[in-house]
DNA sequence: AGGTGGACCCGAACGC
DNA sequence: TGCGTTCGGGTCCACC
């Protein structure tokens, strides 16, 4: 559920506390998260590294360090990492790694459904393992919508699961996306390649929008994230749709209604993005009951 | 080849 | 009350 804005909050906490920071002692409890390799072999390589910059591509935390290798931090689901001062953190039957760090301070990453990965690259890896996954950087200046539009043409998948894939748009997870559809006035069902210049424009500002506000408060916590100093971000408290279901839409009023898109949850509102255009639904409507005036233009 | 659905996990919510 | 079942969600992978 980490989604970019977490993952960038997540970041700019960690970045003053780990960069010019020694992985002192690594200790990885949970074989999954370093699969294939073994734990204290990775721990191993680990230990000793300097920190030289802390990234962020998509939904990836990237930990550059001196020696020019690099730690790749995939949160998943449910992961998180906290940062705190050694041996001050209460004992987590849900940790599964601990970095202490040279200045006495511990970065403790938790994960309960353990789909996070640990994943330390060489120097020469990096570049070509994050290409092959992700697309453009949605908050760069890079990400136009002339962009978003070549990335969109030809599918005939339903938008939602075009913007879940990570090549079309990094970082965009089931709550944004859905977030970003209301802003843009798009139905989640409309085959990618059917929006226009015009609809195109408004989903370019809105993912960058909704992704924008959900930094500003540190991003959402439902059930596990937290920022690193262990507080709650607040963006759930202003989502426009996500999990609004029958709630008033805040545009128009509408309740908020939900239904499957690209295999998740996806809520809307049904006022605001259309399926069809109105002419068109009132056509169909018409055709399949028709109207006194119709009736009589038809017969 | 692009699109779709299942697997991986586990706690919470739900149903009887 | 208690137990079994369902759900969710990011990514990868198998399959159509």
């Amino acid at each position: 559920m980490p989604e970019l804005p977490e993952v960038e909050t997540i970041r700019l906490a960690l970045e003053p506390h780990l960069v010019g920071r020694r992985f002192e002692d690594v200790e990885i409890r949970d074989p999954r998260l370093v699969r294939p390799f073994e734990p204290t072999a990775v721990a191993a390589e680990l230990e000793g590294e300097r920190v030289a910059a802390l990234d962020r591509r998509g939904k990836y935390l990237i930990v550059r360090f001196e020696s020019g290798r690099v730690l790749l931090i995939h949160l998943r689901m449910t992961g998180s990492l906290r940062h705190a001062a050694a041996g001050s953190l209460a004992d987590d039957p849900h940790r599964r790694a601990v970095v202490k760090l040279d200045d006495g301070s511990d970065v403790a990453y938790r994960d309960v459904r353990r789909f996070g990965t640990w994943h330390l690259l060489e120097p020469e890896e990096v570049d070509e393992y994050l290409a092959q996954r992700l697309g453009r950087e949605p908050l760069d200046r890079t990400f136009t919508a002339r962009r978003l539009a070549e990335r969109l043409d030809r599918r005939r998948a339903p938008v939602k699961a075009a913007l879940l894939d990570q090549r079309t748009v990094a970082g965009l997870g089931n709550i944004y996306v859905d977030e970003a559809l209301w802003r843009a006035e798009v139905h989640p069902l409309r085959p990618a390649a059917s929006l226009d210049a015009d609809e195109i424009a408004r989903l370019t500002k809105g993912i960058r929008d909704a992704l924008r506000t959900a930094i500003a408060r540190q991003g959402s916590s439902l059930r596990d994230y937290s920022t690193p100093d262990g507080r709650r971000g607040r963006m759930q408290e202003r989502f426009r749709v996500y999990g609004r279901e029958g709630e008033p839409c805040a545009r128009c009023g509408t309740p908020i209604d939900k239904i499957r898109a690209g295999g998740r949850g996806t809520w809307y509102c049904p006022n605001c993005q259309r399926l069809q255009p109105r002419s068109a639904q009132a056509a169909r409507r018409s055709a399949k009951r028709p109207s006194r005036s119709s009736r009589h233009s038809s017969a």
